[in-house]
DNA sequence: GCTGGGCTTTCTACACTGTAGAATAATTTC
DNA sequence: GAAATTATTCTACAGTGTAGAAAGCCCAGC
């Protein structure tokens, strides 16, 4: 194959280099993905992208704020459930678009200026669900740990598990002490990881409905 | 100070190799962590790690089924709720032990003998709870997966994002378009992740119970 | 005693990594 | 056009994981 298929503009634009990084961690692993190597893809020199970003440390962040900005906010006219939900299937969205770049979300948790209007929505939503500053304040983090620990399991493959030396292995158990996740094995095959990310979802947005009316008992309480 | 103060014995046991790499990782960051530097510390040769786990991921991988073995498994006398509660609060306990090498246990998911007791114990409080097989399932690996990004939250730092630059930063943004945010900095400082953590596992339990009812409903409903 | 042969440990070498620092090229500013 | 700023490249270095050969160790069988 040729090279690279156009000759890259000079100077290099940041934007360029991290959507080039996030291709190349795409397709080929983590394992692979070095600045050597994406010099090589953008046919400059290594060093080049240590210039801009100061550190692969940095690069990785720019990359981390990158998939950020792919997240596309909720309506507004909706109601803080929905607007949460469609968040959290947001971020699912980009799991799954992005696999292999996804755990840098999770790693650089709030860096970059395009996640502020995310957690903002968060922070708004959960308010009319009722919390008080201090435990909104508590909810909204976890809410967020949650939805990126579920997304990044459906970016690690989640169901994957169940396929090929996973049953082999599970088979292998003792009946007696493992009964139930053995009667399970057919039921992961036919595992849908979609309608398992909406159940959590909803319970969790199911809980913090009721925590919140609980902290907060006088809407319904008084006359 | 000495080079090592016992004298390791001969054969060098896996056990000793993976109890002084987690100790490792956990002293010294992620960054320095090597085979070389490890066989510095166990005062051998690099080599000899990778000839009893066969690639240093070998090693990692042991690495997170020692971890897993420290969850302390739950009283069955228990309700299920109060078993996965306690169970989820192990998690968090062992993340904040070994906040550096939790993510390891995040990262290979469920390799390894140790982890399949907790899973059985999941899935039968689960079932205890009323879901039918298959969204029993979706469930358990939902659940898993939620509560193992809690705790990795919390092996991260979760509220340690609200110090230093962090507020800085905040005070920075505009007033009208992150007010939720912005209001939100002093309870940010005040903030108990454990109780973060609490509320969320218990919205997760919550909402868990709303859907197996739900799912299955004949047990309330028929006389 | 010795002599194998199996585990276990070490040695050597190689390709690869991130990055500091100097040198060079390109572009803008006056 | 000269100077200064910005962008890119070159060179070098310490450190990484690991393949493959070599050496040491320990315990059977003769």
């Amino acid at each position: 194959m040729m090279p690279d298929t156009t000759v890259e503009p000079r100077p290099l634009s940041p934007e360029l280099i991290v959507v080039t990084a996030i291709a190349l961690l795409e397709h080929h692993g983590e394992a692979s993905f070095s600045l050597r190597k994406l010099g090589q893809r953008l046919s400059c020199d290594p060093m080049t992208v240590l210039y801009h970003f100061k550190s692969k440390d940095g690069l990785l962040r720019a990359m981390a704020d990158h998939l950020s900005a792919q997240l596309t906010a909720s309506d507004p006219a909706q109601s803080w459930r929905e607007r949460l939900r469609a968040l959290a299937l947001e971020y699912r969205r980009v799991a799954l678009a992005y696999p292999n770049s996804f755990a840098l979300m999770a790693r650089f948790w709030t860096t970059g200026p395009a996640d502020y209007q995310h957690i903002e929505l968060v922070y708004r939503a959960l308010q009319e669900a009722g919390f008080d500053d201090q435990a909104l304040a508590e909810a909204g983090l976890g809410w967020y740990a949650a939805v990126i620990g579920l997304a990044a399991a459906e970016a690690r493959g989640f169901l994957r598990s169940a396929s090929h030396a996973e049953t082999l292995e599970l088979s292998k158990l003792p009946q007696s002490s493992f009964a139930t996740v053995k009667r399970l094995v057919p039921a992961f095959h036919t595992l849908d990881s979609e309608r398992s990310y909406r159940l959590m979802i909803d319970a969790v947005l199911d809980g913090l409905d009721g925590a919140a009316r609980r902290t907060a008992p006088e809407r319904e309480a008084t006359p």
